[in-house]
DNA sequence: ACGCCTTACTTCAAGACGTGATTCAAGCGA
DNA sequence: TCGCTTGAATCACGTCTTGAAGTAAGGCGT
């Protein structure tokens, strides 16, 4: 008895102008400028329909007009666009070293941003929420956008977020284990939130304006200090039973390989992870690992492989591993892209990327590796805010244009 | 611009009422007789609804009823239940060994079978075309059901299966390549069909009716000669962008590991597929493999391994395999369940269970881990064929008991 | 300047649907 | 036989989409 009846809303005459709305919306956020002519032919409406669900989102002021476009010899057509100004949303970067706030309009074009610096491994939950609620004030202030114009804010956050009524955050590196930051910082800013793991968020900045774009079944394979990942599966996120979908980072490659700082042997992180990456180097070279940067080091070591074997053999196996690891996703997921990102994936995979398309070509079925392509995300690793502010938008859109109630707006 | 506008029918009102037809045939199919009043509730329709629906159904002969129940001191209410007779579907196992036809009423009780063996490697198309039509017609009329009430023919065949406009099966054992077995069935049966991978079909059938029972996200991991495996995301099939998905057995284990039929090294399957097993034991008695049965081979194979050391440590090694294999899964797909299955995994299963959980344990998440159960199925590995004629029903309840418009039938 | 043509958009009447309230049906107990 | 309770059908109402008919807005030829 699999397929649960799914109480999918639609089941009202309303709630099926609800769905047109979101049509209509989503269409024309994604692909931009359009008449109602154009609108009717891709979203499979009739003309009247556009035209009342459109007049509809134009007195709501979601929609605006923008501009004119002549049609030889005939009335010209006006074109339609979602009015980046009818609301903005927020999007917050919970990193290891810092937290981040940003705020955009409806179009997710920046307005402002502030960032606080967080002493590693000092993120209480307290702290986090403090500086999130901080930040936002200002922002807001800084962009002058007033707080019951915002749809809601998106959070990014290191760990596995648990989806539920009530939200959970665990986090090995922080210690979180259970932080139900949704509601508190629901509480705090008085605005409807999201979390999700900051790999998802940033997962989800590609797909909408990244690497990304377009594809329906995609991977994007974050490589940094660990390593992780966010599956999209039919154009949505997927999240597994429990939002731990994606950690790829703990997959096993190596069969008794190396210890990982999980405590399981020959994780993939263990060999592509930035920290594993220059364990490695210094192993073969017997120095002891110096405590300095490590971005710094990885990119010294990137430098050094020009001239030195040993530097370069070590990247060598990094594009090995990092390739067995993506044959590994392209095989159990059959996604048309993966895309590679992150600090430490970005600032190898200038280099890395012919080895390890080789070696995936070498460990993935023919069919599924020739289907898919390998690139590296095209957005850097700090849209992880932007994606976070995705999420919001995501349900607005899905909601047809309705803003969902606030933590504390009564709903009613 | 992901989350493609997604022509996904409900447009208009007409639509709506299919999808609650949908709604509660689904939910009496898979949740036994149930009164209108219940099925209100379940459904979250009102009751007008319910009453209108279920009378158009009734109507259809696509539902019955089932009896009164008596309720205190008020009318009796009626069971509605889905009626077994009002159609009949086929399920086929296209095997590397045989061809097995069966018929089911809608229920998918079984009415007929046939099988044909197969010399192995001799899966001509046109053989098996010819053989799945011979047995369709044999068991239609052993069966005594119409042609015509047959809602469709599933079918599960062994390797990849592209689905798209014009579905194509790709075999590497069977040496297909690109043939458009749903193209020339259709055209033999006269009946609309559904082709897919054996792996899946079995997947459905356990979900359905086995292991998977109640499950939304799960995995179907398969071991036989081979190792395969059926992802089943948030209630339905994932697939992947073209039919690849689940391609566990080749997934990287142990990089510069033994070496796989498939020519890569360190796939799972060199590991825990039944003729890797065999192999494996076979080097560490420094023994030639006979080419006897390999089915019988492996339950020799278990049976020593009650008295005989190598024998013990090759299955022992056999477990922390494909424990880690099965922690590949929970980590990167986060399932509620991994259901493992396929004869080999059946034949070892019962013995090397509690080593895969362990070594599972060792190779997983912690969280992710504990939200998994891993577990055998249930159904055997005969269940393809009732898998395959699972697809032709789901379609029926997802159209809302309104039949495919077959192959020959005209659409009209 | 005028009328005509083309194209874009809006209005309108018809058909269809779900819902809540109301009515009908069916059994039970006194 | 008469309430009483509960299940199921009917009805009026509001809402929705749609195709067709009507209206707006511009170009072009005379």
């Amino acid at each position: 008895m699999p397929l649960r009846t799914g109480h999918g809303s639609r089941r009202t005459v309303r709630d099926l102008r609800a769905a047109n709305r979101a049509r209509v919306l989503r269409h024309l956020y994604f692909h931009g400028p359009l008449s109602r002519h154009e609108l009717a032919g891709a979203t499979g409406l009739s003309q009247a329909s556009v035209s009342n669900v459109a007049g509809e989102l134009l007195d709501d002021g979601v929609l605006a007009e923008a501009g004119l476009v002549e049609s030889d010899g005939g009335r010209p057509r006006v074109l339609l666009r979602v009015d980046p100004g009818h609301a903005a949303v927020a999007g917050v970067d919970v990193g290891e070293t810092h937290v981040l706030v940003e705020v955009f309009d409806l179009t997710l074009t920046r307005l402002a941003m502030t960032t606080f610096p967080v002493e590693p491994g000092a993120q209480s939950v307290d702290t986090v929420v403090r500086r999130v609620t901080a930040g936002l004030t200002r922002c807001l202030a800084d962009s002058g956008v007033e707080r019951d114009r915002v749809l809601g804010v998106g959070v990014g956050v290191p760990g596995l977020v648990e989806q539920g009524p009530e939200p959970l955050v665990h986090a090995q590196t922080t210690g979180w284990d259970g932080v139900p930051l949704h509601r508190l910082l629901a509480a705090s800013t008085g605005l409807p939130l999201h979390v999700d793991n900051g790999a998802n968020t940033l997962g989800q900045a590609e797909m909408w304006f990244g690497a990304g774009r377009g594809a329906r079944d995609a991977v994007i394979a974050l490589i940094g200090s660990g390593v992780g990942a966010s599956v999209v599966a039919d154009g949505t996120p997927y999240r597994g039973a429990s939002g731990g979908a994606g950690e790829w980072g703990h997959t096993t490659i190596a069969l008794d390989g190396r210890t990982c700082r999980c405590g399981a042997r020959g994780c993939l992180e263990a060999y592509v992870g930035a920290a594993g990456v220059l364990d490695r180097y210094h192993e073969a070279v017997g120095a002891r690992p110096v405590e300095v940067d490590q971005e710094r080091a990885l990119r010294d070591l990137v430098a050094l492989a020009d001239t030195d074997a040993r530097a370069r053999a070590v990247l060598e196996e990094t594009a090995r591993c990092a390739g067995a690891g993506v044959a590994n996703l392209i095989n159990t997921l059959n996604p048309e892209r993966v895309i590679i990102g992150g600090w430490a994936g970005l600032l190898l995979g200038e280099r890395l990327l012919p080895g390890i398309r080789a070696a995936a070509a070498e460990h993935a079925l023919r069919r599924s590796f020739q289907r898919a392509s390998i690139d590296l995300c095209e957005l850097g690793p700090e849209s992880v805010a932007l994606g976070a502010a995705t999420l919001p938008v995501a349900e607005f859109l899905a909601a047809g244009g309705v803003r969902a109630a606030s933590a504390t707006r009564s709903t009613g």
